[in-house]
RNA sequence: GGAGAGAUGGCCGAGUUGGCUGAAGGCGCUCGCCUGCUAAGCGAGUGUGCGGUUAAAGCUGCACCGAGGGUUCGAAUCCCUCUCUCUCCGCCA
């Protein structure tokens, strides 16, 4: 959300990014209800200011002994008048508030300008292509010659969009997590927290998932929860309406949780395989920062990200995303896409965002300076490191042999009793 | 699921026969004093949000005592609904 005043200042601003993003209405109304509300409230308070002074006469008035019965004939008609004021002011309330809620973060000066993914930036590229002397297998093949994945019972137990894993495949998915949660917290200093896979409507609203992107959701039947799409909405979430102190800051949490995603509008989009999936793992990294040093700590966190593909063996690239393909929160993205032979592409394995004051605001998420009076809002971060069932699509892709195996990166043995190479039984 | 207790400022904790209580007291924090250093001590200050005014400091209005509604001229205090926390019993991974 942005700040109602900076929007009634820099309405030419915020309406340019609005249509940059195609949304060229969604202010329609502001002014006006703005101005509104504003008069509104100038005209409540001050009845309210009469009928606080008359309240305390009324006691004096009493405490004489003597009968206030006029005064308060006269502030009964005012009450009147207060509380049908305080409903216009909530209607006018409600109204700016939904449409603040629509308004998609402002890019960050640095941002390329753009219309979509096409005018992404490439800002590097890490690692050499591998070289196959055979046709590279796309994962699901090989996955499930070698018995460790298993899309049609994943099917049938559920539906499309899901997968079983089994042995190696299994353990795979847990050396990941254990290798990346490692690496992030004993290397990079985050704390690891588990939240809870499943968040109320305030939390979901706060990083911005809610309200405009309900249908990407899957929501509990009964409650107002849904399934976290990602771990992004508990972690950012557990200083919801809290006040740290400047000196805690930078805080740095990782946690592994499943992700669920509804992939409304997906349809036909990597229908096999395990890219995209209703339910995923990821191991996400969320920092709470100063408003100075958000910047600084957005470029760690990308290198924090792309350590683990380094370890891995694995050849990358990042990207900055263009205006034009920002999320809803985000002032500023880097996509980390790891090399899927298979599909000879890159693809989106991290996405390493700073929100600045954005979420922040939705969430009231605020930090006192030492020695200053007042507060300021926080900046948050978050990105993944990395997403694992993507991970795991590089590994079997990457380091495929020709008689179908599958060699373990060095790094992650450790995390594999040992084994070395994944083989058909 | 049954029975009960509770939710107040950064934290702890008073205040519930409705009316100078935005809220005592303590802790913490900030500034100053004092002190070889540290600790202790002394003095002053110290909530948030939205407005008004101001060059600014400041001054000032309104709101906020879990959330929402109600009663009343007036609610932290009374009533209703909801949420959460705690204790006991039951059930259970």
């Amino acid at each position: 959300m942005l700040e109602i005043k900076f929007v009634r200042q820099n309405l030419e601003l915020v309406q340019d990014s609005l249509e940059n993003r195609g949304q060229k209405n969604a202010l329609k109304g502001f002014v006006e209800c703005d101005s509104r509300r504003r008069a509104i409230l100038l005209e409540v308070e001050k009845l309210k200011h009469q009928r606080n002074s008359a309240s305390e006469r009324i006691a004096k008035i009493k405490r004489d002994g003597k009968d206030p019965a006029d005064l308060i004939a006269e502030m009964k008609a005012v009450s009147e008048k207060i509380k049908n004021l305080d409903g216009e002011l909530a209607q006018e309330e409600r109204t700016l508030r939904s449409v603040l809620m629509g308004i998609p973060n402002l890019p960050h000066t640095s941002v390329p300008v753009g219309d979509d993914e096409e005018d992404n930036l490439i800002i590097k590229t890490v690692g050499e292509l591998p070289h196959f002397d055979f046709e590279p297998l796309a994962h699901w093949e090989i996955g499930e010659r070698l018995g460790i994945l298993d899309f049609e019972r994943a099917a049938k137990i559920t539906g499309a969009r899901f997968a079983l894993y089994l042995g190696l495949g299994a353990r795979l998915e847990r050396a990941l997590i254990n290798f990346m949660l490692d690496i992030q917290t004993k290397e990079h200093g985050y704390l690891e927290v588990l939240p809870p896979f499943m968040t109320n409507r305030a939390s979901t609203t706060a990083t911005g998932q809610l309200p405009k992107f309900e249908e990407d959701l899957f929501k509990l039947e009964g409650w107002d929860y849904y399934l976290i799409p990602t771990a992004e909405v508990p972690v950012t979430n557990i200083h919801q309406d809290e006040i740290l102190d400047e000196v805690d800051l930078p805080r740095l949490y990782t946690a592994h949780t499943p992700c669920f995603r509804s992939e409304a509008g997906s349809y036909g989009k990597d229908t096999r395989g395990l890219i995209r999936q209703h339910q995923f793992n990821k191991v996400e990294l969320v920092k709470f920062t100063t408003p100075e040093s958000s910047y600084d700590e957005l470029e760690k966190l990308l290198s924090n990200a792309e350590t683990i593909l380094q370890r891995l063996d694995l050849s990358y690239q990042v990207i900055e995303l263009c205006t034009g393909d920002l999320g809803f929160s985000a002032a500023k993205t880097y996509d980390i896409e790891v090399w899927v032979p298979g599909q000879q592409k890159y693809r989106e394995i991290s996405s390493c965002s700073n929100f600045e004051d954005f979420q922040a605001r939705r969430a009231s998420i605020r930090f006192r300076r030492k020695g200053k009076k007042g507060t300021e809002l926080v900046h948050t971060l978050n990105g993944s490191g990395l997403a694992v069932g993507r991970t795991v699509v590089a590994i079997l892709e990457n380091f495929q042999q020709e008689d179908g195996s599958v060699i373990i990166p060095e790094a992650l043995r450790p995390f594999m009793d040992g084994v070395e190479k994944i083989k058909s039984a």
